[in-house]
DNA sequence: TTCATTTTTCAAGAATCCTTGTATTATTCA
DNA sequence: TGAATAATACAAGGATTCTTGAAAAATGAA
């Protein structure tokens, strides 16, 4: 990845509406959320939210697909797997530990209040 | 880590230029390097990496220590580590491959009682 | 077709952030 | 002490981003 998409993904996650959503996306796994179930879980106007969900699919850290008249937001996985490479990049001198890579790997899986 | 932090981390590296520091002082190690060779090195007049070193360094992802006349700055690993650990918690569903966690990184079962 | 639902687009004013130069502080060396 | 070097603080204007509500598309159901 270059660092000018590297740089508008930080951005777009630099945000705690869009974070939120983002992280309540990455919970949600590769199904995806209906943008008025998203609006509702993170308490925000339909419009704003969005707003915000259109700047984290510019992003590639989201995608959307049309399931009747709703539309499904899912995490772009590989998009932010990719930037997870890049800030780590070259990272510490053969020291891996030092930033964490490899951190939580097998960690447990448990989601906290998912009813699916 | 709480969002507001994480969002503080974020916006500081949604930046070319701060993205640039971060990621040179990552592949520099624990001993850093001075404010001046940071400024040479991404070819940006003093007075403006001085602020972006600030904004770093607020926002804990680097840390600063005089050396003589010089300042040193240096990556803050912990305080990445605990970025990457936020931007992926509770991911996938149990497929951890999907967000990469694990990437590019010598897989080990962590078993049950095992500090790290 | 017509209505209701879901989601997006648009536009504005408000708020925030970025950039730049000058002045200032801190340190070392003669 | 005084000069030189390294880095920071401050301030202002310029640019970007955020927020909000009203209106408009897109779809499904009656």
């Amino acid at each position: 990845m270059d660092i000018k998409p590297a740089v508008t993904k930080l951005a777009a996650l630099a945000h705690e509406q869009r974070l939120t959503i983002f992280r309540l996306l990455v919970r949600a796994g590769p199904s995806g959320m209906a943008a008025g179930d998203i609006a509702e879980a993170v308490k925000s106007a339909p419009t704003a939210t969005s707003f915000h969900l259109k700047e984290l699919d510019r992003a590639g850290l989201i995608h959307a697909t049309r399931d009747g008249r709703y539309i499904r937001y899912a995490a772009h996985f590989e998009g932010m797997r990719k930037l997870l490479e890049f800030l780590t990049e070259d990272c510490c001198q053969g020291q891996p530990e030092l930033c964490g890579k490899g951190f939580k790997v097998v960690k447990k899986v448990l989601v906290k209040g998912d009813k699916r």
